[in-house]
Order: structure tokens, then C-alpha cells, then sequence
DNA sequence: ACCCAGTCTGCAATTTTATTGCACAAATCC
DNA sequence: GGATTTGTGCAATAAAATTGCAGACTGGGT
């Protein structure tokens, strides 16, 4: 892991569809040298895989809200099944179990109001565990990356 | 955007590293047609961009945070100006204004403590126009995906 | 300082993949 | 129902990825 494969992995984050020739010329590397160096970070896993990112107005997704919840009944088994329950939703894009004074935050990607009723009748409704739920709607979303920094 | 294009979509988002043969192929296209379809849904732009996903833990960022912020001052005016020094801070991998009762969200990639302390000292010390924040520490990622349902 | 083993590099040949032109089929619009 | 637009498959071409190999670099032991 040296200051060429940092270069490496800075650029594939911002633009994985760049030839190898390409990048090898960034990075100063011969294309042979570059292709192996990604094949090596891509079999230790640090390149984890590489994917299609969409425009989420485009794709029908504009809205987006941020949900933390708090359990009725704690502890791991009820924290592992809620979390269960919430990841197969399709609109559920990212589910965690957090610290603090609630016991999950859930970041969903939606179409409309409509589809967020629905979800909270399907995840929040009684009998689900749920003593109660706080639901932040983005109104301006100032960065978002997929990138992490090195 | 019919039903292959959208079976495109889905495929991308989960692996756009496959080849175009082997994409068309799944959708039962000619490799030419799946290609200048893939390329339509690029230069309209539902298909953002193409990125390499890191393994957060190799990378040497396993700590999450999600941190909600209330302002001192409000108004779009000094909303605009704090997200945009967080947007800044390269660990500050999503920044949002939201609704509701805090005013901005943020999601923090971490190395460590020692980082989330500079990073609060930077972001909310004195002067900042930060009245309080809560920071929620990831225990359990229960999903985490880019992929945008359709 | 020297040598050795292991690792990394660049070059060139080879294989795989993407891309394009073209003729034809399907859907769409009057 | 005919014309126009849009989409499709095939085959040739261009571009890109991949591999073998010989040499350069690196670090540890003496």
C-alpha cells in the first residue's frame, strides 16, 4: 500500500470506468504494472467491488429521508431482528445500529409520500416493537460520496 | 426505459465490472444492442457514473458516525454557509439539510476517536454557529447499499 | 559492501472486449 | 396503411485487457 496504489484506489472511487492505459499514464506505471497493481487490491478486497452509481431524480428516487428509531424492547436479539426486517426493504438503503439515545437510524430512498406511508405501516405499526420513530426529510443534499478518504 | 433497461439498471448496480457479451447475454440481447443501451442510459444521465467501492475496514475507516446538527442561527443563509465547510472535510462523507426539529445531518468516515475529536473541534467549536450536536455511533451495519430500487 | 531471494517493472505478443457500419425488423405517428 | 423513427443483429474493425518474459529494484543476512 503505497502512495501509487492511494492514487490508484483515489481515482477508481471518483471514475472506475477509466481505461487502464489510462490510468497507468496518471499514475506514471507502465499498463501492465497498473492492471496488476488493481487486480492485487481487488483480490486482498480493498477494492471491495465496482458498481453503477444513478441519478436518483432520474431514476424516480428524488426524495430521501433519514429515520431514527427506538425500540420498545432492547437488546441484541430484538435489535438483530428489527434490522432483519428493515433490510429486505427495498427502499431501506442503508440500515445501522447506533449509539446514543436511539437504537437505529435507517436512510431510505423514496418515490413519493405514498411509498413512505406505506413503509412506516409495514416497519413502525403496532405489534413491531417500534416505541417510537423520528423521520428527517432531505431538503438539500450538500455532498454525497461514495468515496473514502485516504 | 422499458423492462430491459431497467434489468440493466439492476445489474450495474450491482457489478458493472461484468462485460457487455456477458450483460447482454442476461437480458437476451446482442452485444451491440445492450451496449448502445448502456451507453443511452449514460449520456442521459441515469447512469451518474462508475465507481470502485472500498472495503471500509481495509481502507483503515472502519468507525462510522451519523452526527445531527442544530444551528445557533437559523436561515438558508447560514444553513449553506456550515454545510459547506462540512462538505469540505474529507471524512465527511454525506452532508444534508433536513426537516424536522435538528437542522443538518452528517455522515462521518473514520479512522478513529482521535479524528472525530478534530473534526468536532474544527466543525463545532465556538463561532461556528452550532448551538448542538448529537453524534450517533455505527455499532451494526445491517445494509448498505448504492443500489437504487426500481 | 556484497549477494541472494522475492517483488516489481516495462515491453511486446496474444487474447478478449468494445465499437461501428449496415441492412433489416418493430414500433409510432399521421 | 404508409412513412418515419427507433431499435436490433451480424460481421468487420478498433481498442483494451491480459500474459510471458527478461531485466531492475528492494530488503535481509553475512
Amino acid at each position: 500500500m503505497d502512495r501509487i496504489d492511494r492514487k490508484l484506489l483515489k481515482l477508481l472511487q471518483e471514475d472506475a470506468s477509466r481505461t487502464n492505459a489510462d490510468l497507468a499514464a496518471e499514475v506514471g506505471l507502465s499498463p501492465s504494472s497498473c492492471l496488476r497493481r488493481i487486480r492485487r487490491l481487488k483480490s486482498v478486497g480493498v477494492i471491495d467491488r465496482v458498481v453503477a452509481l444513478l441519478d436518483p431524480a432520474k431514476a424516480g428516487r428524488g426524495m430521501k429521508a433519514i429515520v431514527t428509531v427506538e425500540l420498545e424492547r432492547h437488546g441484541e436479539q430484538h435489535m438483530r431482528r428489527f434490522l432483519e426486517v428493515a433490510a429486505m426493504e427495498p427502499v431501506v438503503v442503508q440500515a445501522y445500529s447506533v449509539s446514543g439515545s436511539t437504537d437505529a437510524v435507517l436512510m431510505l430512498r423514496l418515490m413519493d409520500m405514498d411509498e413512505f406511508d406505506t413503509l412506516c405501516e409495514r416497519l413502525f405499526r403496532d405489534r413491531t416493537n417500534v416505541a417510537r420513530y423520528y423521520t428527517m426529510f432531505v431538503i438539500r443534499t450538500a455532498k454525497e460520496t461514495t468515496a473514502i478518504p485516504l
